[in-house]
DNA sequence: ATGTCATCCTCCGGATGA
């Protein structure tokens, strides 16, 4: 029984995480890879991994710049309609790259990356919660089968933080943020991690200073927001938390769900012809930590 | 601990972003 794989991943510069991107997806074997924080333009990610990429299999949508921001979606079951960028959006002044979409699989997938607000009341907060109003706009004129995934930089509810008192005056946890992500909720997009883990400590985000991930004291702001019948179909969500241990790690660890094939096989053939074989799920060149 | 890690450049130490 053949199903898709779509991981999402704040990799906090693509260039430094190179040696962890890579045995991940070898050992993880995603099908659509959303990616923040690449920090790299196009044609340097094109010219960093495009070969060991295409040799994985996956296609690329690229929406870069040169040392700040910066998504990508990496797919293996089709890669078609790229749009960059949020029709509408702000810039900061000038347009940022945080968005790309594409229809993989037969699921419009969008890789975000919200702007962080910096602080409560100041220029980037405003633009934070004008940037989330326009991708709200995109997201409800868009396709009925839809996955946005991404760095919303918004804990949904406290429970989404270590510590809430910690949290006082800053951003990602105020209520016209929360108020934001609820209008991309009440467009019926479901945060599926959390409906997965109702009553569950998860977080995403770990900051790097002070011991933060070993004492467990992150947020949870990487978040798959998927439409229902998306929604419906999800079997698995979690986050890899072994991806944010070791050496080098990216400060935020991925979040992976896992889709049964559409109820009437509209998603396409996943599993590729005989002609050119993929690695089958589970096959590693990594040991698969417990 | 103003704690770390990433970016850039009046370019190897400091300013800035997260």
């Amino acid at each position: 029984m053949s199903c898709v794989r779509v991981a999402t991943w704040n990799v906090n510069s693509v260039k430094q995480r190179v040696a962890r991107l890579l045995p991940w997806l070898d050992q993880r074997q995603p099908d659509v890879v959303c990616l923040q924080e690449t920090k790299l333009t196009d044609s340097a990610f094109t010219e960093l991994l495009g070969g060991e990429l295409a040799g994985r299999g996956y296609a690329m949508a690229l929406h870069g710049e040169v040392q700040w921001n910066g998504v990508a979606i990496l797919s293996r079951v089709g890669l078609d309609d790229v749009v960059t960028g949020v029709v509408g959006a702000p810039g900061f002044p000038l347009p940022e790259a945080r968005a790309v979409a594409a229809t993989c699989g037969g699921i419009r997938v969008h890789s975000l990356y919200v702007p962080n607000g910096r602080t409560p009341g100041s220029d980037h907060y405003a633009y934070k919660l004008d940037w989330l109003a326009a991708l709200r706009d995109v997201l409800a004129a868009g396709p009925e089968v839809a996955i946005a995934c991404g760095d919303l930089n918004i804990a949904p509810t406290d429970a989404d933080v270590f510590d809430p008192d910690a949290y006082i005056g800053q951003t990602h946890v105020t209520p016209p943020e929360r108020a934001a992500l609820a209008e991309l909720t009440a467009l019926g997009m479901r945060d599926v991690v959390r409906d997965r883990w109702p009553d569950r400590r998860v977080f995403t985000y770990w900051d790097y200073r002070a011991g933060m991930f070993h004492k467990d004291l992150g947020m949870r702001i990487d978040l798959v927001l998927a439409s229902g019948p998306v929604a419906e179909r999800v079997r698995a969500a979690w986050v890899d938390r072994q991806a944010r241990k070791g050496t080098g790690p990216s400060d935020h660890a991925p979040v992976i769900v896992d889709l049964d094939e559409a109820p009437d096989g509209d998603i396409g053939p996943v599993v590729p012809p005989p002609s050119a074989p993929a690695a089958k799920r589970g096959s590693t060149k990594l040991p698969q930590s417990s």
